[in-house]
DNA sequence: GACCGATTTGACCGCTCGGTCAAAATCACG
DNA sequence: CGTGATTTTGACCGAGCGGTCAAATCGGTC
């Protein structure tokens, strides 16, 4: 995803193996937690033959990181400045809760990173996504400016759209322990609708 | 504030350097990432005198989690049936907002357990913590029978009060990469009472 | 100040981990 | 089938880790 050097049949199919088992370990067990030879093994690679693919467990770690930032900034980056603002948000609410459901060890992963200080990913985020984050800002304050939305705080209205996706990911043995054997999601989805769509709402006056 | 065998003075500072030292250690690192001699130069002892206090890094750990979850559970402890809804509601939200502000290192060293699975935490989450969330899920879903606060999934509410408070003391790193050098809580702080307003808020009719 | 339990320490052990290396096995290709 | 490059492996290293232990030191009490 990111270069492509020369590549034969075997590398493509041997890193892949390692990205997807490595993905599986460093989201399970953050990265001090997890060992070059628990994902060889999970890859069906000797630890040395995964040494061979990647030069070294942080260069293995960039590389997933990496890939895993263009996932997760992809979805905010789609939101269209042209489009109409309800749809827009609730789009990437929806978008945003998905990627939760069918992406959570990518979810755990990345907030693994941040909880240890984010100290692989810092550049990015105080490069790449603050640019990103203040640009689509600006767009959605000027929606509600416009009052085609209701008022809000931008920043604080996408760190909320994080905050509630990404926590039936990160939390999910949490959110099991409490919901029983319930699946979750539908009624995440539902609930989300409601919450962002009050949030949007442009208030009425009196009664 | 588990139990209290006989304590000398020497043993209540050490232990108390010990648990404030690992609360650190273990928040910013991870269970894994944390090592006892970190933990015991923090505190200002040698690892071998550490242990002397707590038999192993499990134990320690333990302890850490249990004081943790006393005082995690608390506030929601505290909400009371009896009470004005929308009141009791927004005092959960804003003493949980203010935990994250003032108790980080908690909320990070919880949140590192729960995404690895929460290897010890887990019979209280689907013990204590499952039984205490559906009595108060069911309060919540009187009031919302009643008319007296709008619609909503207890549940769920729940889950979003925990998402979007702890957000801002887990994924600190990543809102202060956004927001620069402004101090993210003034902000949160209006946003989250805005927020749960408009969930709370009985919907009128069109006008 | 002598005594005894509480506290502290330095030396050490066994294990795991990330990483290296040279040799072996395999592969692609003429 | 031969040959050179690619891939794989087993043996190994040094550092760091959790934990042990016996000996030394300290602190309170008579």
């Amino acid at each position: 995803m990111t270069d492509t050097p020369p590549q034969t049949r075997i590398q493509a199919r041997n890193r892949a193996a390692i990205l997807e088992a490595a993905l599986e370990v460093f989201a399970a067990r953050g990265f001090r937690g997890a060992t070059l030879d628990r994902i060889a093994q999970a890859a069906g690679l000797s630890k040395p033959n995964l040494l061979y693919y990647f030069r070294s467990k942080e260069a293995l770690h960039l590389a997933i990181l990496q890939d895993l930032l263009e996932l997760w900034l992809a979805p905010l980056r789609a939101m269209d400045p042209e489009g109409e603002p309800r749809a827009q948000i609730m789009g990437y609410v929806r978008k945003k809760l998905e990627m939760s459901r069918d992406h959570p060890r990518e979810s755990r992963l990345f907030a693994n990173e941040i909880l240890q200080g984010a100290p692989r990913a810092r550049p990015v985020l105080e490069g790449e996504l603050k640019a990103l984050v203040d640009e689509k800002a600006a767009v959605i304050s000027g929606w509600s400016a416009a009052g085609r939305i209701g008022p809000v705080d931008p920043h604080h209205l996408i760190f909320s759209i994080w905050a509630l996706t990404q926590h039936y990911a990160d939390f999910e043995v949490q959110v099991r322990a409490i919901m029983g054997d319930t699946d979750p999601y539908p009624g995440a989805e539902a609930w989300l609708e409601r919450v962002f769509g009050a949030i949007l709402d442009i208030p009425h006056h009196g009664p």
